[in-house]
RNA sequence: GGACGGGUGGGUGAGUGGCUAAAACCAGCAGACUGUAAAUCUGCCGCUCCUUGCGGGCUACGAAGGUUCGAAUCCUUCCCCGUCCA
């Protein structure tokens, strides 16, 4: 089985519906993945994912790396088998970590050194060696090593990110390629460039266009959603989205907010990951239909109402907001999964809901019907 | 009956003359979270007033008196609690 992407049909905006064929399943676009960075998207069981109808999640290269390492991983016959994961898995390249783990690397033309934030040691990520452990992990889309850089940025140090983004880039493929090859697996693992070029237009479209130039099989957009107002993020989004070719997917890294997925993919966006669902989910955050409940207020205490009433998932079917809240004001882990099941299921309901709007043509109706409902929190 | 030790804000528990409306933790209340160093982090947490200010007033460290410019902190008496001795 080999990979293959396909625009089913397209709409009035720049959203598109299709297919993404990968060797472990075709999973629907545009798509939503869970993320589960160290082998396990937190709180739930890969049964749940399944029970869920995830058809795609998201691991990480620099965690696994650091523990249990790759090698191992790789003895063990593949992340897949490792986990017991059927689906497909994307990778990413440890790039966000040179964002959120600033204080703990150093970043040169050859790569990223960082100090564990396990045990201390030194390891030097360059783009061959994250090209490298996403190979031996086997995942079905790797990511190529890339310079995330905070918000807002001084225009040169976008520029630098930038030109260091794509140099990266053109060693992450070739060293891809040339390795695949080597193992016979050349249609076995996919992988995507990341643009960069932070909130300045010309730069964004620049960084697109280097890549493009690369000819990767799918590009994502990086570097958003780190701090800038949304609607800074939408307008970077287009300008990149507007480049890239229509035949291949795109994918928008680190987002989003529920109110926001419709929008990324009206620009033309095939696939998201974040960690809200599930960091907010055990922080008593849930998503609803009607907006948030922050499921540990008092005024829960006796609701009896399931999470969400329009919900279908295993959770809003049987448990009732009193007791998620007594769930989480006892420290149960239970809380967790609960909470965390019902926000995965929200979100990929939500990606139901788009892929179906994008069919019936109503997608910016689904978009203001959303904002709407997240305008203000429910009472 | 005697000898010690102790009684502090919803709880545990620091504090032994002014920097104390009183540490810290817990509980409680509210908030944040966007390619996960996050089951994490932040704020509030005696009452009250207003011109919301590192503002004013009041009440508060078992009870009542006292010493002192000033007391949760020192003295006296009383009431409780714990341990030990008779």
């Amino acid at each position: 089985m080999s990979f293959s992407f396909e625009v089913l049909r397209t709409d009035a905006t720049s959203a598109r519906r299709g297919r993404l064929r990968t060797p472990h399943g075709v999973v629907q676009t545009p798509f939503f993945l869970p993320v589960g960075t160290q082998a396990s998207v937190k709180a739930l069981t890969q049964e749940a994912l399944e029970e869920l109808a995830a058809e795609i999640i998201l691991a990480n290269t620099y965690h696994l790396y650091l523990r249990p390492g790759h090698e191992l991983i790789r003895r063990l016959g593949g992340l897949h088998q490792f986990m017991s994961w059927p689906r497909a898995i994307l990778t990413d390249s440890g790039g966000y970590q040179v964002f959120s783990l600033s204080e703990l690397r150093k970043i040169t033309d050859e790569g990223v050194r960082f100090r564990s934030h396990l045990d201390g040691s030194e390891h030097l990520l360059t783009p061959e060696k994250a090209a490298e452990i996403q190979l031996a992990l086997g995942s079905d889309i790797a990511m190529v090593l890339d310079e995330c850089i905070e918000t807002p940025a001084p225009r040169e140090q976008a520029e630098a990110a930038l030109r260091r983004t794509t140099a990266w880039a053109r060693r992450a493929r070739a060293y891809f390629q040339e390795s695949a090859k080597r193992n016979g697996k050349a249609s076995q693992q996919w992988q995507f460039g990341i643009v960069q070029g932070a909130t300045f237009p010309d730069l964004r479209r620049e960084s697109a266009r280097q890549l493009l130039e690369l000819d990767f099989p799918g590009y994502a957009v990086g570097g958003l959603a780190v701090g800038e107002p949304n609607e800074v993020t939408c307008a970077m989004t287009a300008e990149v989205t507007a480049l890239l070719p229509k035949d291949r997917p795109r994918y928008l890294m680190g987002v989003g907010r529920p109110e926001q997925i419709a929008d990324y993919v009206a620009l033309g966006v095939d696939m998201m990951d974040c960690v809200l669902p599930t960091r907010a989910a055990r922080h008593a955050c849930l998503y609803t239909s009607e907006g948030r409940v922050l499921i540990k207020n008092s005024r829960f205490a006796e609701d009896q109402r399931p999470i969400d009433s329009h919900c279908s998932c295993s959770v809003c079917r049987r448990y009732t907001r009193a007791y998620l809240r007594h769930l989480f004001a006892a420290g149960e882990m239970t809380a967790a999964i609960l909470a965390t099941h019902h926000n995965v299921h929200f979100y990929l309901d939500i990606m139901r809901q788009i892929r179906e709007a994008i069919e019936f043509g109503n997608l910016a109706n689904f978009s203001s019907e959303m904002h709407a409902r997240y305008a203000a929190d429910p009472a």
